[in-house]
DNA sequence: ATGTAAATGATAATCATTCTCAAAAAAGGA
DNA sequence: TCCTTTTTTGAGAATGATTATCATTTACAT
């Protein structure tokens, strides 16, 4: 029984921890959340197997802020507002990137496009003043 | 006479090779483009300029690719195409981002919207095999 | 149980970027 | 021109995120 269930804890908490939040984390931050549950978790480990899951298209990556990796376990396009205060990552799932521009690049550029990445930054709702 | 000109030579080389190029480089690029030039000058005093200048709002950054940030002389909003394969970057300025993104943007964070990027990543001509 | 292949922990190495500080260059007067 | 003050620079050390290394441990099939 449970022959597919604990394979390798450490990489499904991972994994699971990355799609069980909406912050967008660093490997670090998943490293922090993991270690009171796994006290001997190694931060490479965590790194390891974010790469792993970002070259199998199970996890995204939105680009670095502040320098820093930052992960999305939602593999869907979607639009991102990052505030340039806090470093905060939110989803915008209201907005679309209209499929048209994506064509018009992909023709424009006579390659291959394969992602689209559109950010939002700025103040948010928190940090900006009044 | 001249009294303007060479206020600070390494300087005004460092916004000149920036705006006189389309290749979004980096900040070792524009070290090595100078060094023929400027024998002496140091890659310190390259990454302070740009990060002035950058500051300042003469130059802007595309974030970075593999890992190492990208510089624009062109400030105007624009779209981005990056290569996955050569790290290259392309404008593609017949494109735009529709101004109703951007107010949905903003009027969807609470907050406050600053900037707008758009990239598509994939393969460029070059590397794209056929 | 045991062998083997993959994963992990600890830590060293890498690499882009930033910091430090003494020396050099610019600006602004007498 | 000479002197004083301020800013910039070069050299190299420090930082910090990420990756590599390698011996040990784990998972799983025999």
């Amino acid at each position: 029984m449970e022959q597919t269930v604990k394979h390798f804890r450490k990489r499904d908490a991972i994994l699971s921890c990355l799609r069980g939040t909406d912050v967008h984390p660093s490997a670090d931050w998943v490293y922090a959340q993991l270690k009171p549950q796994f006290p001997d978790i190694s931060l490479g480990t965590v790194y390891r197997n974010l790469a792993l899951f970002k070259q199998q298209g199970l996890i995204a990556s939105l680009g670095t802020v502040n320098g820093v990796e930052r992960f999305d376990g939602n593999t869907e396009p979607h639009v991102h507002f990052i505030c340039s205060q806090c470093d905060g990552v939110l989803d915008l799932p209201q907005l679309q990137v209209p499929q048209e521009l994506c064509s018009q690049a992909a023709a424009e550029t006579g390659g291959q496009v394969n992602t689209c990445c559109l950010s939002f930054t700025g103040l948010c709702s928190r940090c900006n003043p009044i």
